[in-house]
DNA sequence: TTGGAAAGTCAACAAAGCTGACATATAATT
DNA sequence: AATTATATGTCAGCTTTGTTGACTTTCCAA
């Protein structure tokens, strides 16, 4: 890096304006607005909710992941989780396995109809996940991924990180 | 640009995955997570909740809005907003006065103390923004920015925009 | 003066979070 | 073998924040 962007480099940093930080905060929740709109429209025509469009999503990601562990990631309590979960099986989407291993735990699986909703509410998302990245540039997306994981908590990271690893 | 980074920019674009974009998708709802956490920490303490928070910046950032355009920011129904505002109001957090031109509107303001709430709880989600900028350098905060303003649904884009302006 | 927009209220309900208490099965430890 | 700890599930009850629908009051504008 030249003396010459190294010194821009650090007055953008010094200039992190109130103003400019709260244009990041409004950006932040009007943006998630966008982020949930598609799959919401789908998901209410059912008689679900964000809450299961979570659960299907990171049973997708991880398939076989025990109750404990998805509680891990979504930050809810098992009564809240479990809420869910019983109609999710109810409705046959989702297969709770008893462990070979540990045969306390309960590894979770989806079935055919289960990724049939998975897949329609992640096609949806991801076409305007998809259209932002390219609105934006490949740039552009290297940096927003980049803002979003120091966001983080950091134990999330660890978490979201696990997820990348386990599906390579 | 050269012949060469052009390539590798179309690449890129090609090269959107589906594990690409569902690394994306989860990037945001953790990040939500670690971005509602601080305030969500200090409303926990009073008998206020993320709702009252979202009217309290938005009055702050827009003094005098009436409840029409403060609807139309938030995206809720008019009793889910009423309901907050009330107590608000009662609490003595926000003024609500009759318009001058039109007196059926209703211009909302922050009291005193509503800036005070308003100041403490933005203190630590700015600072977290902060953080999370700095930690990811200047050039990924303007990809971060390009990314979520594509995100937003055209009219919220629009509402946005002049916030932003209106603050100039 | 009459129609309609803006705002507020009441009632009823739903989704999704929470706490606390308790049951069951299994694993781990003593 | 007995005890303790863990994983899961469930019941009951509460809170926040969203929803519809019905109705009133105010008051601008045609």
């Amino acid at each position: 890096m030249s003396d010459r962007s190294a010194a821009q480099h650090s007055d953008m940093l010094l200039f992190l304006t109130d103003e400019q930080l709260r244009q990041g905060i409004e950006a932040m929740f009007f943006a998630y607005q966008g982020f949930t709109a598609d799959p919401d429209r789908i998901l209410s025509e059912m008689a679900y909710g964000r809450a299961h469009h979570r659960a299907v999503h990171f049973i997708n990601r991880a398939p076989g992941t025990t109750v404990n562990n998805l509680l891990g990631i979504l930050g809810v309590t098992k009564q809240s989780l479990n809420r869910v979960l019983r109609t999710l099986i109810k409705d046959g989407l989702v297969e709770s396995k008893v462990g070979r291993i540990d045969k306390r735990e309960r590894h979770l699986f989806l079935t055919q109809a289960g990724s049939e909703l998975e897949r329609k509410l992640s096609d949806a998302q991801r076409a305007r996940m998809r259209a932002a990245y390219r609105e934006a540039g490949p740039e552009a997306v290297t940096g927003f991924r980049a803002v979003l994981e120091a966001m983080m908590d950091k134990d999330m990271r660890r978490k979201s990180r696990a997820l990348k690893e386990g599906s390579t």
